[in-house]
DNA sequence: CTAAACTTTCAGTAATAATTGAAAGTATAG
DNA sequence: CTATACTTTCAATTATTACTGAAAGTTTAG
């Protein structure tokens, strides 16, 4: 396998993994090239590498940004904007954490902790049952929120060898 | 907010969640029900719960099951199949955590692997940026990988337990 | 100030994914 | 065996999401 079949599979393997996870292709697909890019890039770069519209590289060079996995770098002397992806993996992964966590984990607690709140007669099964279920997730969910928490305040080497530490 | 609205609601709220991880609506949808529910339910009872077809309730039922998430429960005197979610949340994390890795997480570290053998030059500054990215990945995605295996030994609340005293 | 170089937006279109519902398939009671 | 009750499949349809490209917006050099 040549680099240039390396790059591709790497890109496809990236965009594929990428909507497994409700992450469009397009924009885990520019992740994947910004990743392994020694330079930073341009829009035009990205557009042709990817062969993409230019409004689609914007708006997904955009998103990146937003999830702060992407940086736009000035280049003294050109006008034009260029884009640098964060290498660090562990950093990577906290910061996907850090907004995940806002995004997802906060809103649904939020919501779970209403549903506690909730008018119910204890001496229905089907009360009873749905509000079981609520407390054990709203709980659940509480220890993730949690432990995203930790992993925040964590380096990857210690708290891997933490975690891994703990099989033995 | 009385049952009928808490249960619409967290039927929602589980539904919104699930697109956003990748995970059809309906499906997740179909979960919540099951969650919540005290008794098993057949197809028609998801049918008329969520308003769908039979067609994509049973297709959902089906794919839930294949998570194992679920199971079929055969009522005595009764041709009709029942199904009943599995209802430990610790128990549910496992099985989807398990699940992911092997549909993911192992096919990602099998092309890693494989594309730390490309045929590279490393005196060009891409290839030796696209080794060290594909180096950096593999590492982090074989600790996941591993991490996965220690919760999949672990019980709960050793497993939080643990991780959440770390913070202190 | 103005033209050129660039970036952003967004309506229209294309691609993908989910859903329906009816037909085909299967199992069981009698 | 066969009629009935149920389950599964899947082609057609609908809904959702992503993408394009040209126009509008913005910035800067001169």
């Amino acid at each position: 396998m040549n680099f240039n079949q390396a790059k591709t599979q790497f890109i496809q393997t990236w965009g594929t993994l990428g909507s497994e996870w409700g992450i469009n292709r397009s924009m885990a697909q520019v992740h994947a090239l910004l990743l392994i890019s020694p330079e930073p890039l341009s829009t035009e770069n990205v557009m042709e590498e990817l062969s993409i519209s230019r409004g689609n590289a914007n708006m997904n060079l955009r998103d990146l940004i937003n999830w702060n996995l992407m940086s736009k770098v000035l280049v003294p002397g050109d006008r034009q904007e260029y884009f640098e992806a964060e290498k660090d993996i562990w950093e990577i992964a906290r910061r996907i954490a850090k907004e995940r966590k806002k995004r997802e984990l906060e809103p649904v607690l939020k919501v779970l902790d209403q549903l506690k709140q909730a008018d119910l007669d204890k001496s229905l099964k089907t009360h009873q049952s749905f509000l079981a279920t609520i407390n054990d997730l709203d709980d659940f969910v509480g220890k993730m929120d949690k432990s995203v928490e930790v992993m925040l305040k964590a380096d990857e080497s210690w708290f891997f060898s933490t975690l891994l530490k703990l099989i033995k």
